[in-house]
DNA sequence: CTGTTAGCGCTTTCAG
DNA sequence: CTGAAAGCGCTAACAG
């Protein structure tokens, strides 16, 4: 079918190592011999096998990613990160999410050990000791994208939670002068929304000023239900900031509900800056992370590791973040 | 370092052959032999080498799925429900999209050539001559995502984008009793805009009612500038069918803007029912493509064509629209 | 500068 | 039911 290397040696009379070398752009072959096999490989529209490659090196050249189901909003903009950076260094991204078919556990392992990919970027913001050690004993290199501050001992890319929500506390208190403020956390277990959290109360115990927590899950009907809580107490928070905007949009429903206006009677703020929070109306403040260029940070980490060019035992980078003023508190 | 298949021969005095037949669940072999093997490729924790055993067969475990840049709101739950099926059969899904560093022309050819991949999903809702030679000359399995009714001999999965249109067109007329309708459409090599186009033009001319055409090119600018042009002349429409959400979304900004109500002074209607449609103000009435299946049905066929399971030259299967009925008609 | 050759880990005839 | 052995297409010593 395919021709191989064979046929393009013997039609260029010369060993398949010498088409090797050509393939591999040894300096070492003569220029004439090299424009000759090119020129046949060509006529013979050859192409090397790239199955064959890779398992002669034992190293493919493709690379994992996997991501968890929750953060659709990112979903594209991570891939394309990541597949943009890798294929300029001639790698194939792999993409997993895991779903009801396969745990994000089973996933790990088997693409850690089957020997199909040649690193690994996982998207996890949580992440349980097991993962962690099964993470560890890895022979590939893995990147990955966690908050979580006590996580050492891997390449990491991670978003600034912490600033982001400690600055968005700040304004509220400073610049919208309120006195009494409501914080709707995500998952506990959920690294993101911790740092979240802990940014929040920082702040709020900085200003001296009096905060309350209602604990939510990122999805929109928890920030409705605990929205609905927040505002059945006598003694009301004057704005709600959510741990993300899907939350915010909960805390919106049930507040358009109730007959309440939004900034007047009640603030509502998020984070993420999900594509819809521009067009709710009022349109949403809110934090944005950098998010389009962690893919890319995260795969060029993982070839550099892959290529041991990097000096230090692990890397860690910051995904900034910035508020984003418009018109909900 | 990783235990091979001839370690685990070793140490269960059998040959190799042996071990390979239980790794592939030959029923050859004696149970007792099965299960003595088996407990020691456990013992040393043995994984077969996925790129040896894909470089033996000529044949991996890989499928790719190239995406353009355009459809970023399809993407994930596209990505997904590919990603779900050919994970149940046992295949991993290499993601592509087309971005400034490389065509989605060379990105085919690559692919189709190199043997990486054993079958190929294509989304690409325009496609050239060029582009459909080199699919036809594929020695791989695959399977397009495109709705050009004239696009032959391949697997198939399109989008309803006719009768959604037409029945959007329809309801308008009927329901909501416009009698000159503008309809603002998507780049004209683009199928699911034509395929729009004519569904909407077949209805009003079904009910022999006024409508005019603007061209755009499914950004949200294009929908605002065709809105204006639309707005501006002395005889305008009642309502504007925007050829997609994004532009719809055009179309309230300009609208808003000129101290217009929505739908009091003009309706709006979409197609493609994006997440943020609903949070429009007033919601948007648009058209849904029942995309989540997309990607599964893909990958079935895929799958099935791989196998050889498929009778039929080529399969034909559509995704069906489905009208949102909210407030901006 | 080029050729010879071993071998990567596995599957798959072919024998027995 | 099991073993022996060939070989997939390529790379990488080693030899010349």
């Amino acid at each position: 079918m395919a021709a191989t290397i064979k046929e393009v040696a013997r039609k260029a009379n010369v060993s398949i190592a010498t088409v090797s070398r050509v393939l591999n752009e040894d300096p070492r072959v003569a220029k004439e011999t090299y424009k000759r096999i090119v020129h046949i490989a060509n006529q013979l529209n050859y192409k090397p096998n790239i199955l064959a490659r890779n398992f002669v090196k034992q190293k493919s050249n493709l690379v994992g990613l996997i991501l968890p189901e929750i953060i659709d909003e990112f979903f594209t903009e991570i891939i394309k990160g990541v597949d943009e950076v890798l294929y300029r260094s001639g790698y194939y991204t792999i993409v997993a999410s895991s779903h009801k078919y396969k745990s994000l556990k089973e996933e790990l392992i088997t693409f850690i050990n089957n020997g199909l990919i040649s690193g690994l970027i996982l998207l996890a913001p949580e992440l349980n000791p097991k993962l962690i050690l099964a993470l560890k004993k890895s022979s590939i290199p893995i990147v990955l994208i966690n908050s979580d501050p006590a996580l050492k001992g891997f390449d990491k890319i991670s978003l600034d939670n912490y600033n982001g929500a400690f600055r968005m506390t700040e304004y509220l208190i400073s610049k919208r002068e309120y006195t009494y403020l409501a914080h709707i956390t995500g998952p506990s277990v959920n690294n993101d929304s911790e740092l979240r959290k802990k940014g929040f109360i920082d702040a709020c115990r900085k200003y001296k000023v009096k905060y309350s927590i209602q604990a939510g899950d990122f999805s929109k009907e928890s920030g409705y239900n605990c929205c609905k809580k927040l505002l059945s107490g006598k003694n009301k928070p004057g704005v709600i900031f959510a741990g993300n905007d899907m939350m915010a949009i909960g805390c919106y429903d049930y507040i358009q509900k109730s007959g309440l206006k939004i900034p007047v009677d009640i603030g509502v703020a998020g984070f993420d800056d999900i594509f819809v929070s521009q067009y709710l109306s009022p349109s949403l403040t809110t934090v944005r992370i950098n998010i389009e260029n962690i893919g890319r940070h995260a795969a060029d980490t993982l070839i550099q590791r892959i290529n041991n060019e990097l000096e230090v035992p692990n890397v860690l980078r910051l995904a900034e973040s910035e508020l984003v003023i418009r018109e909900s508190v």
